[in-house]
DNA sequence: TGAATAGTGTCTTTCAGACAATATGCC
DNA sequence: GGCATATTGTCTGAAAGACACTATTCA
């Protein structure tokens, strides 16, 4: 009985997945992107992105691809949230998943249905269906995640392009935390951290007063104080 | 061709262990528990002990009972740290490991060497030796999880028992952040969160000033502010 | 000129950090 | 009494939070 020759054990393994969260921001909320199970289990149920890692891909790399496939996206923002592995959690049998939480820059976003999916959509965290596997679990630790890292640190610029106006990076906070902030101290504490800078650019879209446009001096995430 | 049961997939799959970092603070220093490795690759060389999920155990269960087997310790605190699932971080072929860290009150603690190691030792991490495979960026980042994890919650319960001198508590902090700490701005701080409460007993062990004992309010980890 | 958003400063309160003297028990 | 650690409070500076008016453009 020959074994495989990446089979270091003679036990059954569990299978590997990756899922995706793809956050974004849309009509002034946040928005994840969730599949429509298109076979069983959990048939017509929306569900997070996946799929099986490939044995010479790393995990990270599995979920770009993922994100690839599933909304047409390169370099986007992506980190590692956290590994589920209860036996119980796929009926089919031992799967664990790493899930992997993306934030996209709210602009024209176009979703396409996997293999198994019959559909996908954004879905506005206010108003999210009821979810396949333990997908109601993840994406709560991904919104805490969110939440938590915004505080204290530069991950909201990943939301947005790369020039914006600060009501829009402050909108992008009341959003996240779900709660109002206040214009001046907002705007005094973000400009002490010295990571964003003034842009040679003006925004004269509104029918009022036009607003400077700024940008983070880094591209890559940074921590605040 | 039969494929098993538990195969979901017609492709290979990466095979997935748990690797945990045992944590306690022996004579004034955070130590962790390494096992020398008894055979190929890397034989000879230090590593974090672990081991193959097995098929009906979640992934904490797997690490507890990685604990139990090593250090032979039962109700710890465990917490995952990261996945690491590079394809090349190992070279018998594609391993996947979830990381857990553990916090043990410093105290006297066996370790047994298990089947595939020749050897179990506690090692200061300010004398770490030169570890296997990817072991060594596995073991900074949980020294920085630690680190940043006792400035905002109670971790540091973790290393202590039930009942200690505020001083023993303040030790724990100095060692893990490796630098001085005042001792009346940190007894006011600590004291300020309400989460510890005097017990009735006072330690008179030393040729000195007795010292009331307290305690965590809850066992289980709280957040400050 | 009215509507809409941009942009700005002060005061108060809270928290972190620097800093030193007295208290108590053992030997 | 000497040694060793326990215990305690004040001052200062920095940051957070409450709070309201003027500026600018377009329709």
């Amino acid at each position: 009985m020959a074994k495989a020759k990446t089979q270091l054990t003679d036990y059954d393994q569990p299978s590997v997945t990756v899922d995706v969260l793809v956050f974004t921001i849309l009509e002034d909320q946040l928005k994840v992107a969730l599949i429509k199970r298109g076979v069983a289990p959990y048939q017509g149920r929306w569900a997070i992105p996946g799929g099986f890692v490939q044995m010479e891909e790393s995990l990270e790399d599995a979920a770009r691809r993922e994100i690839q496939e599933e909304a047409g996206l390169n370099n986007v923002f992506l980190e590692q949230l956290y590994t589920f592995g209860d036996p119980k959690r796929d009926p089919r049998g031992r799967i664990i998943t790493v899930a992997y939480y993306a934030l996209v820059p709210g602009e024209k976003l176009t979703l396409a249905a996997s293999t198994d999916a019959a559909e996908a959509r954004w879905f506005s965290i206010n108003e999210l269906p009821k979810l396949a596997f333990d997908h109601a679990k993840i994406l709560a630790e991904a919104l805490r995640r969110l939440r938590s890292k915004i505080e204290y640190s530069t991950v909201a610029s990943a939301l947005l392009p790369e020039q914006f106006r600060l009501s829009d990076l402050q909108k992008v906070y009341e959003i996240i935390l779900g709660e109002d902030v206040d214009k001046r101290n907002f705007r005094k504490r973000m400009l002490s951290f010295d990571l964003l800078e003034t842009t040679s650019h003006i925004d004269s879209s509104g029918p009022h007063r036009p607003a400077q446009l700024y940008r983070f001096k880094q591209k890559e995430i940074q921590f605040f104080k």
